[in-house]
DNA sequence: ATTGCTAAGTTAGCAACGCTTAGATTGAGG
DNA sequence: CCTCAATCTAAGCGTTGCTAACTTAGCAAT
């Protein structure tokens, strides 16, 4: 990579990747555009080329990583045979994803009310869904579409509020001697399986 | 109250009283310091006597949150009779906090990390689990302490997820055509009983 | 009553931020 | 080769969080 064009490249992958970083290193990081443009050794203006406003970088973020998480359900989804330990696996994988994307975890969720009006968020954010909603029509094949949907939304908040809370750290080690994604994804398959058993 | 007295007199309570009337009109609000200062008539350096810095300033406003959602909770518990159907009042009763205060409850379950060392609000966040514990312990009488802790956490991350998805837009119409808190309430609600029921 | 102390508020000022405007630099297509 | 639009820089405005130094006011002890 040449060390003095004027032109980046592709500053704004250089960007979103930069800010993942911060995010990585400190998930509670506030993501300062100019701190940003300074790390990938651009001007403090650059980056308004790429993103109109830092709420729409934010966006971009949140929507790639919207993307990853629906393309890491994709594969464990694929990956398990039985449908119904797929499941677990599928709300491992969920929760794990947080887990390990802490602060990326929480602007995805967080951006929300205002920002969800951007159109490409949205889109990414449906497909995550519709990842989770793949492997729920695979565990009950007899639900109708309507129950599917039912049953998928509980799946998601279950994940997401373990997910969530076990990332912000709220749930103490007294009442979870286990706090690992794997124990939380224990609870919440079961939970499920439970529910489309009884029908 | 005199006009212009140096002393405010309970510059504190004012400043929250403020940030949650900003948070109430936009709940991704920015909250500066200094715009809450100015609301209240007072200068812009005036809350860091109060709160040394502006984190101190949502932990205590979460911490609020907390104790206000702690005492609905614990109203609505007691109201009921019947400890099931109590569950579903509980859980609409957090669901519904959470659509009244979305931009409080954001904040709330969103300082979290670093913040979460504040001793204040480690206490009434705890207070608020306690509340929902008790429900759920008079509801499940028969179980140990352990599997009420355990019910407990489910039926936080039930609610959570529903409340926490629900507020920030992301769940579809198309996918939940009852978005009222009473209707996420009864599915959470009906998992939980459900679970009892098979032990 | 005067004094001293402390909490609560003020003014001034720094560095960092998001964003706008105007101008410089560049590579790609006609 | 020339043009032009995309990209980046430079300068600057208003706002922010926070610190430092000072002023004001109430309270308690002498």
């Amino acid at each position: 990579m040449d060390e003095t064009t004027y032109h980046h490249g592709d500053l704004r992958a250089a960007l979103l990747d930069a800010a993942e970083d911060d995010l990585q290193a400190d998930p509670g990081a506030a993501l300062s555009v100019r701190s940003l443009a300074g790390k990938v050794g651009v001007s403090a203006t650059a980056p308004h080329a790429h993103f109109r406003t830092r709420a729409d970088l934010l966006a971009a973020l949140a929507s790639r990583g919207f993307e990853r998480l629906r393309q890491e359900l994709a594969a464990v989804s694929q990956a398990e045979i039985d449908p119904q330990s797929a499941l677990v696996a599928l709300a491992e994988c969920y929760i794990a994803f947080g887990a390990r994307n802490a602060g990326l975890y929480r602007l995805m969720f967080t951006t929300g009310v205002g920002l969800t009006a951007d159109p490409e968020l949205r889109q990414t954010s449906r497909g995550s869904f519709d990842a989770l909603r793949d492997a729920v029509r695979r565990a009950f094949p007899d639900q109708e579409e309507a129950a599917i949907n039912q049953t998928t939304l509980t799946a998601w908040a279950l994940v997401h509020g373990f997910g969530s809370l076990s990332n912000e750290g709220r749930i103490s080690e007294e009442i979870a001697p286990d706090q690992s994604p794997a124990a939380f994804a224990r609870i919440a398959a079961a939970l499920l399986v439970q529910q489309a058993d009884q029908k």
